[in-house]
DNA sequence: CATGGGATTGACT
DNA sequence: GTCAATCCCATGC
């Protein structure tokens, strides 16, 4: 799972007529008590416990959906988030969805809604469903701690591409580890 | 069955 | 910088 999240910077989501390249991703274990998977097996973190491989989509305050990928062994409850994108194709579409708003898709909340990537989805394949992940080119990235948590802060477990401007948040330049990849 | 807490965003001071 | 919107589901009675 630490290996998968920096390994997913650079490859391409793809759904319907839209794509991007993802450019921020975090990584949930069920270990540490940030990731739903920390609670057991529910019918709500089922899907993290099962394949690699499958999406797993939930409803974030009450508003928002957000698009994990699940990527430890079956009986392994963990995933990655996937935060940023880097629009690529259907970038009239992603515009038309976030209705003229800022940043079509440098926020976990805001590329689901471009993508127009919903509920529906959770549990399908991330290989041959309605949304896709392609395998891309890696790419250089920094470290830090994840965002937007109250528990397990302090863990490094946010993976960002260097250079790219569609991250969700800037962070203050020397704080983080050197670029590695 | 009632309640509380989010892996967020956009609007506003 | 602060704050409300709003749905799902885990938990506790």
């Amino acid at each position: 799972m630490l290996e998968v999240a920096p390994a997913l910077l650079g490859c391409v989501v793809v759904h319907g007529d839209c794509a991007g390249v993802i450019v921020e991703t975090e990584a949930y274990h069920f270990t540490e008590p940030a990731c739903h998977a920390y609670v057991g097996v529910t019918p709500r973190t089922e899907v993290l416990w099962g394949p690699p491989g499958v999406a797993y989509i939930y409803r974030s305050y009450g508003i928002h959906a957000l698009l994990n990928a699940v990527c430890e062994p079956d009986g392994v409850g963990a995933a990655v988030l996937i935060r940023a994108l880097e629009p690529l194709w259907g970038v009239e579409l992603m515009r038309a969805r976030r209705r003229g708003a800022a940043g079509l898709t440098n926020g976990p909340g805001k590329l689901t809604q471009a993508l127009g990537i919903e509920l529906t989805e959770h549990r399908s394949s991330l290989l041959t469903g309605p949304i896709q992940i392609c395998a891309g080119d890696p790419l250089p990235y920094v470290t830090g701690p994840r965002i937007g948590i109250t528990k397990a802060v302090e863990l490094p477990w946010r993976f960002c591409a260097v250079g790219s401007r569609d991250v969700s948040r800037p962070w203050p330049p020397g704080l983080l580890g050197a670029a590695r990849g």
